[in-house]
DNA sequence: CTGTTAGCGCTTTCAA
DNA sequence: TTGAAAGCGCTAACAG
C-alpha cells in the first residue's frame, strides 16, 4: 500500500535550459530571444519563444537582477495613505512605472516619518529608484545617495541635493487668501495642517504671510492633522476663540468638509455666514453638498514629472537634483464667498 | 590634467565577502549570521554584525532568493483604487505583510478584470502569495496553482478551489432590507453595482430575494459603477421611473452619498421623504452632512484573516481552499428611518 | 561551531 | 549568429 500523497514539485520549475534543450539551441540563445535588444536570428528568436510558451517558461527576475544589477523595482514610501488624495496618486504611479517595465514595491508608514527597517528593505532589494511620499530625514536621503539610488520626493522637498515635486502651496494659499480678501473678508481663521509635514508648514505660513501683508492679521489658528474629524474640532475650537469669524482657510480639503459640517452644526450658513476654502481638490470637495472651492492639485501630471524625473536619474546618475513645482488650479466651487 | 569627472561605482558593491574578509571569518559565517536561525557561535555574529554594520552591509534580497526560492514578496493585485475603502485596506495590508517579513509588489488595475501581462510579471518576480482585489478568471486561478503559488481572493469568490476572505454581502443587505420593510417603508428602489463585479451581483440578489420574499418586489433598479456621480444620476433614474419610492437599497456608500446628494437636489427630505441605505462603512459615511445608514465591513479583521490564510497556504502547500465570511457591522446612522 | 564546496537561473564576454 | 564558460551574491549540505 503506496501512499497516496501526490508528489510536491512534481512540475519542476521551468528554466532556459528547458526551453533550450525543447527549441533545440543553446542556453544563451534562450536568454537572447528574451531580451529585446539581444542578437538573434529571427527564426531562432520564433523557436525560442514557441518552446517557452509550450512551456509556460518566464525568465526569473531574480536571476536576472543579481546579474545585471537592475532590480526593474521603484520603491514606494508611502505615510498616511489615508488621505483622500493618495488614491488616485497610487494608481496612477503604479501605472505610469509599469509603462516603463518598473514593479512597484509598497511601503506604508503609520506616521510622516520612516523608521529605519524600512529603509533596509529597501536596500536589500536594491531598488532601481525610489520615491518618497513621507517626509524622509536629511541623512536618510544621503544613504540614497550613498546607495545609489535615485529617488525623488513627492509634495516634500529637502534642502539635501535631490529631486523633488510639488504643488505650490504658496501660490495656491496666495489665490485663496487675495480672493477672500478682495470679497470682503477681513476676520480670517486658519486651520493649519501637522507641525511635522512640510505642506503643513508651507500652506500656513502662506496664508499668514500674504493676512500680515495685507494688513489684515490672521484672527486664529488652530492645528488638525488633516482629517474629517480633526477638521471639524478646530472649527469649534477656532470659532471658541475668536468669537466671530469671515472666513477659515484650511490645510487641506478634507478638513475643510469638517469645518464645513460643523459650521452647519453651529447653525451658520456657508458660505453666507462664513466662507470655506481647502486644499487639494480630491473627490468629495466637488460632491453637492460641499461644492468647496479649493486648489486642486494637478496630480496626473505631477505623477507624470515625478516618474519622469526618477527615470531620468536612473539612466544618468549625473543628473543635477531638480525641483518642479506645479501651480494648482482654483476651483471656485460655492464655499466661498469669492468674486 | 586629469579628468575632475569623479568615479562612479568607486564605492564597489559590498558583499558578504568583504564582511568576511573584515570580521576575519568565512563567507558562510557571515551568512548564517544573517539568518534568525543560522548556527554561529554569538561572539562570531556579533563580530560579522559589527563589521557589517561598519561596512554598510546589506544582504542581496536576490542572490538570496534565487537560492531559497523565497522572494518574500507578495502581489498585491488591486483593480479600481477608487473605492474609498481601499486606502485603509492597503495600508492594513502591507502592514500586516511586513509584520510576517514580506514586502508588497504592487499591481493595480483600471478594470476589474486582470491583463495577462500583470500575471506575467508576478511569475516573474516568483512571488510567494497573492492578494487578488480584483476579478480572476477560472482559468488564471488555475494558473495560480500551476505556479505553486497561494492565492486568497478579498471580497471575492470563485468557483475554483481557492482561498477568499469576504464581507457577508447577503446578510448585510438582509438586515438593511429588513429594517426597512420592518420600519413599513414600502416602495423600494436599489441602485446596483457592476454586473461583473462580485460584490455588485451578489448585493443586488440579496436585496431583490428580500424583498420577494416578503412580499414587496423592487420597485425599480438602476445601476451605477460604484462612483459618487453614478450614485446621484442612478437616483434620478430610479425616481424617474417610480415615480415615488420610500428608500433606496444602494450597493455602497459612495453611491449612496450620491444618492442623498441627489435626492436633496430634488428636494426631498433625507430620511424623512426617502430612506436610504449604504454598504461598506467608508469614512465618509460617518460625516454629519450624510451620518449613512450602512454595514460596516470589518476591514481589519478581513485583511488579518487574509494574510493568515495566505500564510497558511505558503507554509503547507496542502492547505485546503477555505472561505471566511465575516458578518459586517449594522451602523444605524442617520439616513434611514429604521426602527 | 566553522570552512569548503557546489550550485540557484540567468547575462555576458569571447571564440568559433 | 551561435555556443562555451565564467560568474552575479548568496545558501546549504558536508566534512572537519
Amino acid at each position: 500500500m503506496t501512499s497516496n500523497r501526490k508528489p510536491r514539485q512534481a512540475r519542476r520549475t521551468i528554466t532556459c535550459y528547458d526551453v533550450a534543450q525543447r527549441a533545440g539551441v543553446s542556453q544563451s540563445s534562450v536568454s537572447r530571444s528574451f531580451r529585446a535588444d539581444g542578437v538573434v536570428a529571427r527564426a531562432t528568436r520564433v523557436r525560442v519563444l514557441a518552446a517557452a510558451a509550450e512551456l509556460g517558461y518566464q525568465p526569473n527576475a531574480f536571476a536576472q537582477g543579481l546579474i545585471t544589477k537592475r532590480s526593474n523595482l521603484v520603491a514606494i514610501i508611502l505615510a498616511k495613505i489615508t488621505n483622500l488624495t493618495y488614491p488616485e496618486m497610487l494608481a496612477n504611479l503604479t501605472d505610469k512605472l509599469s509603462q516603463r517595465g518598473m514593479r512597484a514595491l509598497l511601503f506604508t508608514l503609520d506616521s510622516n516619518a520612516v523608521p529605519t527597517d524600512v529603509l533596509e528593505q529597501v536596500w536589500r532589494f536594491r531598488v532601481d529608484g525610489a520615491i518618497a511620499i513621507a517626509q524622509l530625514t536629511p541623512d536618510q536621503i544621503d544613504a540614497f545617495a550613498d546607495h545609489d539610488t535615485p529617488l525623488v520626493l513627492y509634495n516634500r522637498i529637502s534642502d539635501r541635493p535631490v529631486g523633488s515635486v510639488c504643488c505650490d502651496s504658496i501660490r495656491g494659499e496666495a489665490m485663496l487668501v487675495d480672493g477672500l480678501l478682495a470679497a470682503g473678508h477681513r476676520r480670517i481663521g486658519i486651520i493649519a495642517g501637522l507641525e511635522d509635514s512640510h505642506v503643513g508648514t508651507e500652506r500656513l505660513e502662506a496664508a499668514l504671510g500674504r493676512l500680515k501683508a495685507a494688513g489684515y492679521p490672521v484672527a486664529a489658528v488652530a492645528r488638525g492633522n488633516y482629517d474629517y474629524a480633526s477638521g471639524r474640532d478646530a472649527l469649534r475650537a477656532l470659532m471658541a476663540e475668536a468669537g466671530t469669524l469671515d472666513a477659515v482657510v484650511c490645510a487641506n480639503d478634507l478638513m475643510a468638509i469638517g469645518a464645513i459640517d460643523a459650521a452647519r452644526d453651529m447653525g451658520l450658513r456657508v458660505p453666507d455666514d462664513l466662507s470655506v476654502v481647502g486644499f487639494d481638490g480630491v473627490g468629495a470637495a466637488d460632491w453637492t453638498g460641499y461644492r468647496l472651492t479649493t486648489i486642486r492639485q494637478p496630480v496626473e501630471h505631477m505623477v507624470s514629472a515625478t516618474v519622469s524625473m526618477l527615470f531620468e536619474h536612473i539612466s544618468d546618475p549625473d543628473h543635477p537634483a531638480e525641483r518642479r513645482l506645479f501651480m494648482g488650479e482654483f476651483v471656485r466651487g460655492g464655499s466661498a464667498r469669492i468674486a
